[in-house]
DNA sequence: TCCTATTTGAAAACAAAATATCATTAAGCG
DNA sequence: CGCTTAATGATATTTTGTTTTCAAATAGGA
């Protein structure tokens, strides 16, 4: 059977109080404020778990790592900050998907990113 | 001053014949046709000059190793085959891409991406 | 044609993310 | 409280894409 370990439940704390997509290393940060000498293996292996169990499920963007975020959510997208490098979450979907498909091709899904400045970096100079 | 070599002339050939984002591996596949022993660094060498000089550039996507396309075209995006891994560009682009920005946030691009099957394997059964 | 600097191909090296290994720790049932 | 075995942490290893190295080949000016 799986057991509850202290470090187990600190990662799914994390997802508890973040809405953004964080990459392993990310979780690892965050988690360590109440597991100290949490290892990255342990995470890597506690986000697989969860992902399979479907209580998160992974985002990912070209040229970097895999990251993850809470399942259930309504469908929407994300905003990836040039700057500090963070993902944040975007609510809704760009409209006349559909049509852009061309003939005989069957779409099963999309995927969509915006790029830019994230509303703390936006303000900064460089 | 740069020499004007058979395999770089190859690359280029392939570049001009194809529309669709071309991985390394595809580039080279394609210019052995012309240079049987080219290598893959070579390929690698080229791709980087000429997309330094702005004739190609690069198409990225999640967990997969970066296309390049030619330069010049008009805005568009992608289509990913699953089965095939091949992928195609797409006319258009959706609409109402700006109001999904959250307020604070400055948008300088976006990446769009279909996934599904091509033409070509739609009609397969499996 | 000769000469030199650039380019090439093969293979080694590198980079970064993810997974495996293994001795140690500890969850939780009896 | 013990005991068994899953979970952990540190580290090694794998994987995959890309870059570097270097001897040999070659473009192209003299």
């Amino acid at each position: 059977m799986e057991r509850r370990t202290v470090q187990r439940e600190a990662i799914k704390q994390v997802f508890k109080k973040t809405s953004r997509p964080l990459t392993p290393q990310e979780i690892l940060e965050r988690a360590k404020q109440q597991v100290p000498n949490l290892g990255i293996a342990t995470v890597y292996r506690t986000v697989k778990s969860l992902s399979e169990d479907g209580s998160i499920v992974p985002v990912d963007a070209p040229g970097e790592p895999t990251r993850f975020e809470g399942a259930g959510k309504k469908h929407h997208h994300h905003f990836s900050c040039r700057r500090c490098g963070r993902m944040f979450e975007m609510a809704g979907c760009p409209a006349g998907i559909a049509a852009m498909v061309p003939e005989g091709f069957v779409m099963d899904g999309h995927e969509f990113l915006v790029y830019g400045r994230c509303k703390d970096c936006a303000q900064l100079a460089e």
